[in-house]
DNA sequence: AGACATGTGTCTTATAGAAGATATGATAAC
DNA sequence: GTTATCATATCTTCTATAAGACACATGTCT
């Protein structure tokens, strides 16, 4: 019942490069393959980091690199004195996690929480662009969604969601709106799917007729376009969505370093 | 000539939080000392760890984390069997740091280097905005720039940027059009000053009809307003810039963890 | 060209104590 | 007796040190 590792990676093949794996990246990816395969829950916590030396057979600050790492990349969360913990959407300070619109004044939640509405949700098959977002066969079913955001009031995210068919069955519009908390977190307790990274690409574009209908604007405002796709683990991508933002009263806000 | 550290914080002063801060703390910001003072110069190695350690009376270890997390920052790198360097904008692989833009095929330099065309350079007074983003005085000398960025033979970037006067003094449009590498490049060679890291606030606009004619495009293109402030060391604010992206054949790209 | 030495960062182990959180039990107050 | 308070024990992560082996780069010597 345990499982071994070796320093000595496998035989350097000729012409490869020998891949020298250092014995905490190792780990890493065994601790990975628990939180995968759900052998530890999001919010719940992990074994002690001394605990998991012996259960590795190494000693505890290859542990603590290993999960170090892991918690830098908000897999894991630690907590001096408590323990290490899995990741979660739901039990989370911030209500939007991959969001990055904020107000040109003010908070986004000082005129209270967002409201959201559920404008389409319907089971369908996959178009070509979402088929291979998804890595999709064309034709796959897939869970299409549609929702304005608004803050205070006032209309600001149109977005567009695809899932695919296979895990999010059974998800309702139903279900959906009948949840206050993040979409990210119903994901995680009903389906058992934790968003760990996404990608996006901006661009600036004209709202079509319907969208700006939707949003309450004029047609000539601008919108800021936000195509994502959300992978969960092993950069498995189980959600497209392209967002409508509003950037008149709000903007991206992007850190670089 | 050793510089004393002490674990033991000032004593704990009534009301206040001790503000307890490990060694490894302590040698990153001693370290960091050395590199705005210009002790290290971009693209040197800064002495190695072992000498670090004698020099701060510490272990290997702590300057190690120490290090470590600076060059997380980016603000040193470290090449196993050379040192570690101080990070610089020059002799980098990639041009661009901290521009985020990509076609929507191939890459950005595919069809060669990009052609830099200077609009506008001139030293005036800066008004309200840029002084508050710049934290100076309004009315104050700042250096004004105004370029266009063509990919392949397209314009593709109109940017204006302001610079304060005073730590750029001596900056003129053909030193600028002169050098070959990156702005940030000829900034830390010329000046000193190494940008380190910057913020972005994006917005969808409708270009001005000045400036559709610069970027040869019709005006009802909605365009990509990037707004950057740059920042060197100690959170100090050194650039103010404002682009505008074409977004019809790139598009903005940004990784979410 | 190959072998070797040296200096660098990298990895792993081991040990020790500090700091934060929590439970338990003793003691004091009511 | 019950409740509140304090001290203690114990678990966790966090910090710091030290030592040795390894990987990588760059020489120098043969």
């Amino acid at each position: 019942m345990s499982t071994e590792i070796s320093l000595a990676p496998s035989a350097p093949v000729a012409g490869i490069a020998p891949a020298f794996s250092p014995l905490y990246q190792q780990i890493k990816a065994l601790v990975l393959q628990s939180l995968q395969s759900g052998e530890w829950k999001p919010g719940e916590p992990i074994p002690s980091e001394f605990e998991l030396a012996a259960r590795y057979k190494v000693s505890q600050g290859t542990v603590r690199k290993a999960i170090d790492e892991l918690a830098q990349d908000h897999l894991l969360i630690r907590r001096q004195g408590k323990g290490t913990f899995v990741a979660t959407h739901a039990e989370q300070q911030v209500q939007y996690r991959f969001l990055k619109l904020k107000p040109d004044n003010g908070d986004l939640n000082s005129q209270g929480p967002a409201e959201r509405l559920i404008i389409d949700c319907k089971r369908t098959r996959a178009n070509n662009d979402v088929a291979k977002a998804l890595r999709l066969r064309g034709g796959d079913a897939v869970l299409q969604l549609r929702r304005v955001l608004s803050f205070g009031g006032v209309p600001t995210i149109l977005e567009d969601i695809w899932l695919p068919g296979g895990p999010f069955k059974g998800l309702t519009a139903e279900r959906l709106s009948a949840d206050q908390g993040p979409m990210y977190a119903l994901f995680e307790t009903e389906f058992g799917i934790r968003m760990v990274r996404a990608q996006e690409r901006l661009r600036a574009v004209n709202p079509s007729n319907e969208e700006a209908k939707l949003l309450q604007i004029e047609q000539n405002l601008p919108l800021l376009s936000v195509e994502r796709l959300a992978f969960t683990y092993q950069d498995t991508p189980m959600e497209w969505r392209r967002g409508l933002y509003r950037t008149d009263t709000h903007y991206y806000d992007n850190e670089l370093n």
